[in-house]
DNA sequence: AACACCATTTTTATCGACCAAATGGGATTA
DNA sequence: TAATCCCATTTGGTCGATAAAAATGGTGTT
């Protein structure tokens, strides 16, 4: 019996790096912070030697980087690298939707208005806690995201794109906590962003649907740190 | 320059994860084979902790899997991974070229022609033992395509593609020991197509110079596994 | 007052031993 | 004969202690 419900069989070093990965990505732990092992070890309960493996396993993934001899840190953010992050997500991203649009079935499309419909209803129905809210916003977006790619049959794709999402995920959590008001105006005005890419996706327009898509990737660079310095 | 003199400061576990990447790079350990760290430790002198840690880190590189409670295996390779290697190194590499064109100074062009000419040396003077041969060659055509999109000024595409290039090596040296007279034949016609590349990228013709980089990488995909199974 | 030097204190990185889960083989049973 | 259970062995994963390195802070000298 193959049982995917397997959650209980993590090692602590997966345990270890999911954890960090949240601590960083919900903005405890922040960029160019030092990573005392010590400290960790009695914050989380993990012992010192899977914490170092799962701190490890993220340096890949873009969250730490490790000083030799130093020890780690937390990758520095900065308004750049936002924008390489998005300049990077960019060319990959619109392939995959190329290609998704070309061999989506449709489970595919129905994945695409069921994602869509749980993220309009989240704009409305949001939670008022910021934290919470920017959490739960970040799910449903990432759902709707991924949905809308699922097809592409490129694990790599895909996997290269959940990265870039989390990471550019730190950057969307800083934004939505520091100037929450002006983020609600921007919430309408994406909705109706989502809609067109949906629409378009399913309605099989490529060149649309990338161009729609392109729109609403560079669109979003510039603001997280524009009233900050 | 920077490679081999920090190699005195590195950590245990940086040294681990150079050298079990190495051995899967080379073939010494093959796709799906189970990694087991007490051989490891053996072979390799180094701590059972810090090869741990090592080889966790490539894990996100796309060498190895970690299945939980089940240790680590090195990643399978099949045709249909090479093409999605390929297929997702398309669009980045691309784009990373446009823009290096774009934003590229003279001391790029230089750095592209100096690894042109290494490139083309080796065809010539590669040494005859296949691996060694595998190893050289890997070494400047990597160096040559690193150089065309360096000045792309997007050190995530960069770090990506690096990849994207040592994945698709473990095909190369396949390809290269496996049948080797015929890539003499295919190795001429490789030169000029890098000769036209690093022509179109210096005279900034990008759609061009993209075009050509298309051609090249296609090219490439099927060739591996065409007269294996 | 600035600088270099040394001793103290953190902190990192590693080793060796320990425990628990998985694997494989052989006996038992249907 | 095939499936199942159980036990022995292997292997993976984790802990605690320790050595090595870097940060820290204070002291004396120029």
């Amino acid at each position: 019996m193959e049982d995917i419900a397997a959650k209980g069989a993590d090692t602590q070093a997966a345990i270890a790096a999911e954890t960090i990965s949240t601590m960083i990505l919900s903005g405890d732990l922040k960029g160019g912070e030092r990573l005392k092992i010590r400290d960790l070890v009695k914050q989380t309960g993990i012992g010192a030697t899977p914490l170092r493996e799962g701190v490890s396993r993220l340096i890949d993934r873009g969250f730490v980087k490790a000083l030799d001899r130093r020890g780690f840190r937390v990758t520095e953010t900065s308004a750049k690298d936002l924008e390489d992050i998005m300049r990077t997500r960019l060319p990959l991203e619109s392939e995959a939707l190329r290609l998704a649009i070309e061999k989506g079935d449709d489970q595919w499309e129905a994945q695409i208005v069921s994602t869509l419909h749980r993220l309009v209803n989240f704009m409305n129905w949001a939670p008022h806690d910021p934290r919470e809210a920017a959490l739960g916003f970040d799910a449903v977006h990432k759902a709707f995201h991924t949905a809308l790619i699922s097809a592409c049959g490129s694990e790599r794709m895909l996997a290269f794109l959940d990265m870039l999402y989390d990471q550019g995920f730190r950057y969307r959590h800083l934004m939505l906590t520091h100037h929450d008001p002006r983020q609600r105006l921007q919430g309408a005005q994406r909705i109706e962003e989502h809609n067109v890419l949906a629409e378009l996706a399913i309605k099989r327009k490529p060149r649309e649907a990338v161009e729609a898509l392109q729109r609403h990737l560079s669109t979003f660079s510039g603001d997280v740190f524009k009233n900050k310095s």
